[in-house]
This record gives structure tokens, sequence and C-alpha cells, in this order.
RNA sequence: GCCGGUGUGGCGGAAUUGGUAGACGCAUCUGACUCAAAAUCAGACGCCAAAAGCGUGGGGGUUCGAGUCCCUCCACCGGCACCA
């Protein structure tokens, strides 16, 4: 028999097993539960990270945990295929990006291979195949139809040196990433989809998953961001003409208060005003021009000059001047506020500093007010006072009234406003999706017909970082107008890659199908019933996937309002960081592998030095697996040397999943450490001969407590993977088992045949987490049927009933004492025993015991005074 | 600033419904085995001289009993942010 645990060995003989016998191969069956579990899929960046051996092993152990209680599950995976790093790195290699990200797919499908993870290849899906792409231009085409998509002008970064678009992440404190040269705004014609549209279903819906984390929800919730309120009009009359400067407000309780009104520098207002007052144009344009800079937005100081007009007060007919304010935003609401100074912070603020009237209109609480100072609560709710005919309304009453008054004036309405913005999706560059559209001279845009989708993206062009090749590309560009044959411009821009990752979850459900997006099958596996992936994604990606499966809805496409009933965010793994700061130089980074860390006798770190040279280095405490900090751990490399069992059990036993979780070598070596005495005490046990078949009759009582701890160990590892989603207090309660097999005395038949079954439920609740080594082990057990196709074993109940149980016995609260009653010993025998106790009646002493407290099978409280 | 989360040994973490704080693992220490080391096995391991006492970020409260509930303060992490 094997002595000695060869991961190498092991694994590939249980890969090829569920190879061969297409294991995980998801069938529809409707005679079965099923269970679609979805791990997000990753970008081919290069090799694997131990976030995605993180992600994955989660997912592969809850797929496997479910498979054992008979679900039929679908484990898929897939390649979110275009993108920019491939242009990068095309740049960079002088090759197609097509080829640098098909062989990484290569690459990090042969490693997902490697870590055993029962995945259903046979859906796979890849986005930058024309296969997968074609029913994202035909979407697209519908949501044209039904007025989701439609164009409008977009604000984009132009680098003038390069002449070429940038994305907002090659944009590097305002200057081109390759150029260095300071990045312009320009305003091009883009696409949109109108998730506004969904504001409120998606709002709503959030708050009906539960089995959603509460700040996922929360982080959803504040991007969509309700505000209701009411939009006010103040009238004002230019060259003879009247018009209406409309704001919005969620304290309409305030309007009485109103001494300035403040626009933004793009508003209309402001440029009619600019066109004869050079002194106003040149701070409109310092406003624009400072919108780039990202970083000062925050910091900025609040500014604003006069505009020489005002407008009348829609309640009192007063007049009131009109601003251009530096903080007021063009995108958000009207793009005009009104000026409260005395209940809002940063018009009093812009007041002071221009000598705006403050006029208090609210009362909290009686409290004095004072314009030498903003208090915090002169923002707060209060009662209306010196507003007139509102005076003494509760903010609730003010704004009703105020919004009826002007609306009857039709100088207002009651409006919600939202800080969601409809989806851009236009990119100008050349690794993404086609966006099926034709540029005609005489037609105008004409979409591409069904027919001729997919409009395919030529594979073979390299970008050299000035613009997109495809503008330079005249076999893509050049084509005949649908509608009139002339020769037309196919559009370049392609389709943020959020596109390709809203709906990638249900063409798995429907992954062959070549000639529909979904079909039926979409009915049989979604919603998903886990989904997992990082936190990253908490709002967009997510929100984009919930947007997209509604409008697929409303297209009668798919009967489906959420696609992912579960979310389980994983958390970051992270390892130590050290380096040293030369005199002169960048800062140095060494990898955690080339360092040793000296400790004290009690085993506390002190410093760390490199090993090459013995010398100090500094400790940068503990942070996220990442280049820059040189401070990741090779899955690749750990695996060769430990196993895919060794890292799926560390990954899943150091942290709780949705917990960071810091990468310890000592750790790893522990986890490796407990698969080789798992493999010495079933490889022991089964070298010790035929085992009898289990006597419940002739058990002796420490026979009957590992049998207890066996069958308990199997209901709590149940309930951690498939309730509490806690495969670490799993792990640590089944290598408390086999600590307690390891100490039970063997000798006699009976207790053989009790290991037997304590070995053989430790394999089995293991398989999740380590299913090469447990697939090996269960046949040395002695069974034929191979391990997978093994069902979650039924909990004994009669090996959890024992006759005794101890009790806590405290006194005051404190723990003072244990005593060991019947099980079904009533509550005054218990009393009478606890209080026998004689260390309970040395602490008791000369008190009086004025109440025991018994606490069913817990404890005993005896409360003396 | 607003919203959400988290604070437990030298470290990662456990304590699921208010009921034994520190499971499990790592590190450290001691012992066995060994010529020796590694590996392995056995034991110790919150603080303290302690069979008392103290101890889950600080302070207060509720309770027979609080890591867990309430109030308050502090620190850190995450999200959003001139959002009107």
């Amino acid at each position: 028999m094997n002595e000695t645990y060869e991961p190498a060995l092991v694994e590939a003989a249980a890969q090829r097993h569920w190879d061969e016998t297409g294991t995980f191969r998801a069938v529809e069956d409707d005679s079965r539960p099923k269970y679609y579990c979805l791990s997000m899929f990753p970008y081919p960046s290069g090799r694997l990270h131990m976030g995605h051996v993180r992600n994955y092993t989660i997912g592969d152990v809850i797929s496997r945990y479910m498979r054992m209680q008979g679900r039929n599950v679908l484990q898929p995976m897939g390649w979110d295929a275009f993108g920019l790093p491939a242009e990068n790195a095309a740049i960079a290699n002088n090759l197609p990006p097509a080829q640098w990200t098909y062989d990484n797919i290569a690459t990090m499908k042969r490693q997902l291979k490697a870590l055993g993870f029962g995945l259903d290849w046979d859906r796979e899906v890849t986005t930058c195949k024309p296969d997968y792409y074609r029913w994202n231009q035909w979407l697209f085409l519908r949501m044209l139809e039904s007025g989701v998509a439609y164009q409008k002008t977009g604000t984009v970064n132009w680098d003038p040196i390069d002449q070429t678009v940038l994305a907002n992440e090659q944009v590097i404190d305002g200057r081109g990433w390759r150029t260095g040269a300071l990045v312009e705004k320009r305003e091009i014609p883009m696409y949109y989809l109108a998730i506004t549209r969904y504001a409120q279903e998606l709002l709503d819906d959030v708050q009906q998953l539960e089995g959603w984390p509460e700040r996922v929800r929360t982080m959803q919730a504040n991007w969509i961001g309700r505000s209701e309120g009411v939009t006010i009009a103040f009238p004002y009359e230019l060259n003879g003409a009247a018009h209406t400067l409309k704001v919005f407000t969620t304290r309409a309780d305030t309007v009485m208060g109103v001494t300035f009104v403040a626009v933004a520098a793009e508003h209309p207002l402001a440029t009619h005003a600019a066109a004869t007052n050079p002194e106003l144009a040149a701070f409109v344009d310092e406003c624009k021009r400072g919108s780039v800079m990202e970083a000062d937005l925050a910091t900025m100081e609040k500014k604003g000059l006069p505009t020489g007009l005002s407008v009348t007060h829609p309640l009192t007919g007063a007049a009131v001047p009109v601003w251009v304010g530096n903080y007021v935003l063009m995108g958000y609401g009207e793009g005009a506020v009104m000026g409260v100074p005395a209940h809002d912070e940063r018009d009093f603020a812009f007041a002071q500093k221009y000598a705006l009237p403050i006029r208090q209109v609210i009362d909290v609480g009686g409290q004095a007010y004072s314009t030498d100072a903003w208090q915090s609560w002169y923002g707060d709710a209060g009662v209306c006072v010196g507003s007139g005919t509102y005076d003494g309304l509760s903010q609730d009453d003010a704004i009703a009234r105020i919004a009826a008054d002007l609306e009857a004036r039709g100088l207002g309405s009651v409006q919600v406003q939202w800080r969601l913005r409809d989806w851009g999706i236009s990119r100008q560059r050349y690794w993404g999706c086609p966006i099926p559209l034709i540029h005609c001279g005489t037609c105008g845009v004409v979409p591409v017909p069904d027919k001729d989708l997919p409009v395919v993206l030529p594979d073979d062009l390299v970008p050299d970082g000035s613009g997109n090749p495809l503008q330079r590309h005249a076999a893509f560009v050049d084509c005949a107008c649908p509608a009139c044959g002339q020769p037309a411009r196919r559009e370049t821009d392609t389709m943020d890659t959020f596109v390709d990752s809203s709906w990638y979850f249900l063409r798995y459900a429907s992954a062959d199908n070549a000639t529909a997006m979904v079909d039926g099958r979409v009915g049989y596996w979604l919603p998903a019933d886990q989904y997992i992936g990082g936190i990253e994604h908490a709002i967009l990606h997510l929100l984009y996937s919930r947007f997209w499966t509604k409008v697929m809805r409303d297209l009668k496409l798919v009967d489906l309002g959420e696609p992912f009933s579960n979310l389980l965010t994983q958390g970051m793994v992270r390892n130590h960081i050290y380096f040293r700061k030369p005199a002169s130089g960048r800062v140095v980074y060494y990898n955690p592998t080339e360092v040793e860390v000296t400790t004290d006798d009690k085993g506390a770190p002190t410093g760390a030095r490199l090993k090459a040279d013995g010398l100090p280095v500094e400790t940068g405490g503990i942070g996220t697996m990442s280049k820059s900090k040189n401070n990741g751990v090779d899955p690749q490399a750990f695996i060769d040397r430990y196993g895919a069992d060794t890292a799926r059990l560390f990954m899943m036993f150091a942290a709780p999943p949705e917990l960071s979780l810091d990468w310890s070598d000592e750790g790893a070596e522990g986890a490796f450490r407990f698969l080789k005495r798992l493999w010495k005490a079933v490889h022991t046990h089964v070298s010790g001969g035929a085992v009898p078949a289990l006597d419940r009759m002739s058990l002796s009582t420490a026979d009957k407590d590992l049998r207890r701890l066996a069958h308990q160990t199997l209901a709590k590892v149940g309930d951690d993977y498939g309730r509490r989603r806690t495969f670490n207090t799993a792990i640590a309660a089944v290598m408390e088992l086999l600590n307690a097999v390891s100490r039970h005395d063997a000798t006699s038949a009976t207790a053989r045949a009790v290991v037997h079954e304590a070995l053989e439920i430790a394999v089995l609740v293991l398989s999740p987490v380590v299913p090469h080594i447990t697939h090996s082990l269960w046949q040395s057990l002695g069974h034929g049927r191979p391990l997978i196709d093994e069902r979650w074993p039924a909990v004994d109940d009669e090996a959890l009933k024992q006759d005794a149980v101890t009790l806590v016995v405290q006194v005051n609260g404190k723990l003072r004492g244990q005593i060991i009653v019947a099980v079904d010993a009533d509550e005054a025998s218990v009393r009478a025993q606890a209080l026998a106790d004689p260390t309970v009646q040395r602490f008791v002493g000369e008190l009086t015991v004025r109440k025991v407290i018994v606490v069913k099978g817990k404890l005993v409280n005896v409360v003396a005074a």
C-alpha cells in the first residue's frame, strides 16, 4: 500500500477519472432539482493568481457539496476576453491582441484543470469570439428599436499627441499614459443604454435580494441614488421673451430663504451672460478646464461670479440674483441650485464669501441663529419661521404645501432625481465588440441588418497606440449602405467590455445554440443559485447584469427579473510586504520568499532580513497581492510543490470566504501536513486488515464518544457548507475528528469498525474541498464506486444520543466547576447536585443563595448575595 | 461629510439563538526518536508569582449571566461625495 502521500500521482488519477467519465457535463433534467453555481469569469491576463484560486475553490466546494446533496449541478467557465490590457500587450509585443488573448486562455485553462475544478467545459464561453459577440450586436439592435439604446454626444479624454481617445484608466494625473501630454476633453457622438428607465425597478428589486450581502445592496442603492424633491421654476425675461430657470431641491421648505441662485459653468444662462462679460467668460472657462483634474475637484474652494442677471422668486416675487458657481454640477438635476445660505452649509460659505444675505426660515427647537458661523443644526429639519403663510409648518407639511402652491402657479412639481446616469457603451478602441451600425452619406446612421450579423472584428490587426487601427483598415470600414446600396462607412467604435459580461451567465445555458441568443434552457438553469466573485464588482458589473436581464425580459427573451439569487463576495488574498528604501533611488520590494523573519522567544516577530545578504529589510505590513509590491505567490509553483488539494485546503481554511485572506507559507505547510496525516491515518487503519461490521450493542464508552463526534462533525460540516458558508470551521471540525481518531485505541474489532466509520465520514465530508486525495482514500477504504458518485451521508441520530451531560456551574456568573448529570435529570435534582458541589459551596460560603438558574444541557448559575 | 463594515492571544481565526472566551491551525518552547539535523510523535502555550484576580478597542448601561443587546467615544477598512 502507498505509504507516502504523492499529490501529483493522486491528482492525475482523480482528474483522469473525471475526464474519462465526463462527470461534470451538466444536462437539463427535470427529475432533479438544479443547482447553478456561477463564478465570475476571469479576464485572461496571463496566468491564474491566488484570487482566482480562492474564487473558484469556493465555487467548486459549493458545487461538489450540492452534487452530493443530489442536485443537478451546473458549474460553467468562460473568458472575459475583450479589453484594454490585450491592446497594451499588443503594442508592447507587436503582436495582435487575439494571439496574446488565446495564448493566455490556453495557459489558464490548463491551470484550472490542474486545480481539479468540476467545470463543464462544453459550455465554455469566450467573449471575443464572433459566436458570442454577435448576440451583443443583435441585442443592441433590439435595444435601438425599443429606444433603450440611443445616441447623444458624450465627453471623452483626447490625447493630442497620439491623436487618440484614452480610457479613464489611461489618464494619469490628467496626462496621457504614453505621451504625458495634457489630456483634453472632446465631445463626440456616442451610444447610450437607458439604464435610468429601470432605476426604480433596480432599486426596488435590490431590496428583495435577501441572498445578497447587505453592503452590496447598500452600495447599489447609493449608486442608483434616488432623491425625492421639488423642481422649482424661477421666471425671468430675456430679450423680451419669458423663460424659467429650473432648480431641483430636497428642501423646498426653505424656499422662502432663497437669496441667490447658482448655475453651473456649462449652464445656458452662464454661456449667455459670459458672451458680454469677459471676466465671467474667463471664469466659466476656468471651471470647465478645472473639471478635468479629478483630484483637485474635491478640495476646490467654492468660487463664483455674478452674471448680472436676476430671476423672480416664484412665491414672493422678489428679484433673486443669478451667480455662476464652480460647485454646481451640470450633470445633476437641472444644473442650477437655489441658494439658501441659512440652511445649507455650502450656500452659507458662498454667501459669507460674497456678502450675500443670509435669512433664517427654519426654527430648530428655538435655538438662537447667528450668521457669524455655520452650526451643524442649521441644516436640520424644523418648523418654518419668517415664511409668511408657511410659518409653523413642519418640514413634510411645508414641502407638500409649497409644492402644491408652486404647482398651482405652474412653477414647480414634485420630482424624483437619480444619481444613476445612462450607460455610455461606445469605446474608441479596437479590441472589443463592433457596434453594428453603418454611416451613409444619404441615409444617415443605418443599423446592420440581422442577416449580416455578426459584424466580425478582424483579429489580425496590431494597434500601435495612435488611434483605433480599425479606422485605417479599409476592408472593415468600407461597405455598402444596407438601405440605399451606396458606398458607406462602418462604425469603428466598439462596445464597453461590461456589455460582454452583462449576460454571459445566460449564454452558459445555451452556449451551443447557433441560431438564437438564448433558449428555453435558460428557464431551467437561471437564476443562478449562487454567484461568487470579488467585491470590486459590487456596483457596475452586478448592476449592468441586473439591468440587462430586465431588458431581455421586456423583450420576451427570458422569463426572469433578477439573474443571481445568492451572492458571495470573496475577500482579497494578501501577503506581507517587505522593502528597502535606498538613500537615493526607488523603493525596492522583496518577495516574502526572499525574506527571513526573526522572532523573539514567544514567537512575536522582531524584524526581517533578506536571505541573500542577511541584512535587514523594512516591514510594510500586509497588503493585497500585487506586482507593484512584489508580494504575489504564484499558484502554479505552489501546486507543483504541494499539489492542488493543499492549495485548495489552505485557501478554504485560513479565513472565512468573505474576509481577506493572509497568505502564510507556514500555514500552507500546515495544510499539507494535515493531508499527510489523513493519508497516513487511512492507510494505517486499512493495513490492519478486514474491518467487521459495526455492532452498535458492544460499543465501549470511548467508542460511543468517537461515534458521537463523527456524527456531530458530519452534521456541522453539512451546515457549514450549505447554510453558513464557513468552510474554515468545517475543516477545523474535521481536523478535530481526525485528532480524536488518532487518539482512539483501535485494538478491539468494534473500535476498528468505529474508526472505519469515522474515517469514511472524514473522507466524504472533506471531498468537496480536497477532491483528489479523498478520491484515492475512498478506494483505499475498500469502495469500488468512485467517491464522486457518493451522496452526502445521513446523520445517525442514535449516535448523537448520550446518557449523561457535563454542565458548567457558575456562582454569580463566574465559572466555578462542572457536574455530570443524567441527560433527563429534572431541574430540582440538577439544582441540588450543583449546590452540593464542594467548589460551589466554598464560593457561596456565608452568602445566602437567592436564586439558581438552570439552562438545560448547558449550565447552572447560583446567584448568592 | 454621508452610508456600510470591522476591532478577540505573538499571528490567521473560533465562539451559529445572551450561557464554559480563545475551537482549529500557524509561530514559539519542552521532551521523545536521531551521532546530528530534517521529518515525525508527545506535551506546554491569554496576562499575572497565583487554586485568587484581570481579560474580547475605551467608557457607561440592561441582565442571574454580555465578545454577542443598548448608549457613547476612539481607531481602522470599504463605498459614495460640492448630489442641491
